[in-house]
DNA sequence: CGACGAATTGAACCTATTCAAAGGGTGTGG
DNA sequence: CCACACCCTTTGAATAGGTTCAATTCGTCG
C-alpha cells in the first residue's frame, strides 16, 4: 500500500495569480444573484468590479479593517475567518467559486467583520459597496437572491451554534466532514474526495476544539474504517455511519 | 433589605391576547423596514397581515412545520429556539417588538429551522410568505433593509460562533447579559434591569451550558457585586467588569 | 536527501457536566 | 389572607470529556 501516492490531491496551479478574462465573464454570468441579470446588464456590472490574484495563505482583507467592498471568488478556496484575542481563531467558512464575503452595508463606518485568506491559490473579484448598492437597488430580483442566500448562511450559522451547544467534538467533526463532502467532495479511488487541503487546525477551527483533539477523532475515524485521511486531505468512506455519529446527540 | 419587593420586573398583563388595531398599526409604521414606505402602501400592506395573541409559553411555530408565514412580533417577548435530539435546545434569540422570524424565502417545501414560543404574553402579527416577497419585489428599498437586518443578524449568529468556541462558560454568560442588557436594559434603582422573565435555563441555552453551571456562574458573579439577581430576572450593576471578563478570550 | 511543517500520541490536569438533594420565592386555592 | 405546592435556584461531590504540554513520527517539498 505504500507504492500508492500518498496525497490524492490535484490543486490546479496556473501560473499567473489572475483568472483570465474569459473566467471572469463566466464567472459573473454563473453568478447565483446575476443568473436572471439580462446579458446587458451583467456587461456593464462586470465593469464596475476588480480582479486580483492571491497565493496560498495570503489574506484578502483583514478583520477591523474599514469594509469598503464586496468580494466574489472567482477561482480557488477562500477561508473566512473570525480572530480572537487569545489566539484562538474560528474557521467560520470555506468560500468556492461563486460565493461572496465582505461588505453587504452601505454603512461608512463600518467594517469587516472576519478576515478572508487565500487558501489555495485564488482568483477574486471585488466591486465597491456603494456600487453594489446601487445594482441592489436597480435590480430588486438581484437584491432578493442575496437575501436568500444571507437567510440560508444564517441558518447554517445558527446550526453551527446548535451544534456547539449539544455535541460532543466527535459529533461536531463528523458533521463538519459530512458538509464539505457534500461542498467539496468528488467520488474517486480513494472514496468520497474533499477536494480542498484541509489541515488538522482547520479542522479544529471548524469545530471549536484544538488540534490535538481533532488528531484524536480523525485518527479514531479512518482505525474504524469511516474515512481515509493523510496530511492535508480527507476522503469519507462510511458516510452513513458518519451520518449516524453526527446525529447522535449525546444522549 | 427584606422588605424590598423581590421582583422588579413589570411584565404587563393585557387582559385580551389581542394586540389593538391601534397598536398594529404603529407596529407596522414603525418596523424598520417600512420605515420609508408611503403611508397609503403600508395600509394596504396592512391588510395582509393577520394577528395572533399568546399566552406565556404558548408556542407560535413548530420546527419542522411547512414554512409559509413570515411573522413580525407586535408586543411581547419571543423566543427562538433550535432543538436536539438529546433535549437539550438552543436559544437563538429573544425577540422584541418589531423583530421578525419565520420563512422569508418563496420556497414552498421550505420548513421552519426553529421554533418560536411566546416568553411573556404576545402579539404576533403574520403574513403569507409569498404575499411578503410580492411586498419585496414592489418595493426594493424595503427589501435591501431586511437583507441588512438579515445580513446583521448573520454576524451576531457567527459571533455566538465564536464565542461558543473561544470562551468560557463565565466568559459566555458575561457576554450574553451584556448584549441582553443592550437590548432590554432599563436603568433602575437595582441597576441595569433586564426587562424580561430569564431563568437559568434560558441563561444556559443561550451560551450552550447546564443549568447548574449557568447558576453557578450567577452566583459567583452577584457574589462579586457584578450584578444582582433573584428567580426571574438579573440587573446589571457593574458592567465595566463584566465586560472585561466577556472579553478575557483564555489566555 | 534534508528540513520543515503537519500529524500523532501519551499523560497530567482542569473545566464543566452529571446526578443528587435541599432551599427559596411566587402565586394559587382554600 | 395564609398556607401549600410547584417551579426555580442553589450547592455538593463524583465523573467524564477535553485541553494542555511535551515529545516523537511522518510526509512533502525544495
Amino acid at each position: 500500500m505504500s507504492t500508492r501516492r500518498k496525497t490524492p490531491l490535484h490543486i490546479e496551479v496556473t501560473e499567473s495569480h489572475q483568472c483570465s478574462v474569459d473566467l471572469r465573464l463566466r464567472i459573473l454570468h454563473g453568478l447565483p444573484f446575476f443568473a436572471d441579470l439580462p446579458h446587458a446588464d451583467v456587461e456593464q456590472v462586470n465593469r464596475l468590479f476588480h480582479e486580483y490574484g492571491y497565493a496560498p495563505n495570503e489574506t484578502i482583507c483583514f478583520a477591523g479593517d474599514s469594509a469598503e467592498r464586496l468580494f466574489v471568488v472567482a477561482d480557488g478556496r477562500v477561508k473566512l475567518m473570525r480572530h480572537s484575542l487569545s489566539g484562538k481563531n474560528v474557521l467560520l467558512d470555506m468560500l468556492t467559486p461563486g460565493e461572496f464575503f465582505g461588505s453587504l452595508s452601505a454603512l461608512k463606518d463600518d467594517v469587516y467583520p472576519d478576515t478572508a485568506e487565500a487558501q489555495t491559490q485564488s482568483c477574486v473579484l471585488s466591486i465597491g459597496a456603494s456600487d453594489f448598492r446601487r445594482i441592489l437597488e436597480k435590480h430588486p430580483m438581484v437584491a432578493l437572491k442575496v437575501l436568500e442566500i444571507t437567510s440560508a448562511r444564517l441558518r447554517e450559522a445558527q446550526e453551527r451554534v446548535r451544534q456547539l451547544s449539544a455535541l460532543t467534538v466527535e459529533g461536531r467533526v463528523a458533521n463538519v466532514l459530512l458538509v464539505l463532502g457534500r461542498k467539496f467532495g468528488k467520488r474517486s479511488d480513494v472514496g468520497l474526495l474533499i477536494e480542498s487541503p484541509l489541515t488538522r487546525d482547520d479542522l479544529a477551527a471548524m469545530t471549536g476544539t484544538t488540534t490535538e483533539s481533532a488528531s484524536r477523532v480523525m485518527s479514531q475515524f479512518q482505525k474504524d474504517g469511516l474515512i481515509q485521511t493523510g496530511r492535508k486531505w480527507v476522503s469519507i468512506l462510511a458516510q452513513e455511519a458518519l451520518e449516524r455519529i453526527a446525529e447522535a446527540e449525546a444522549e
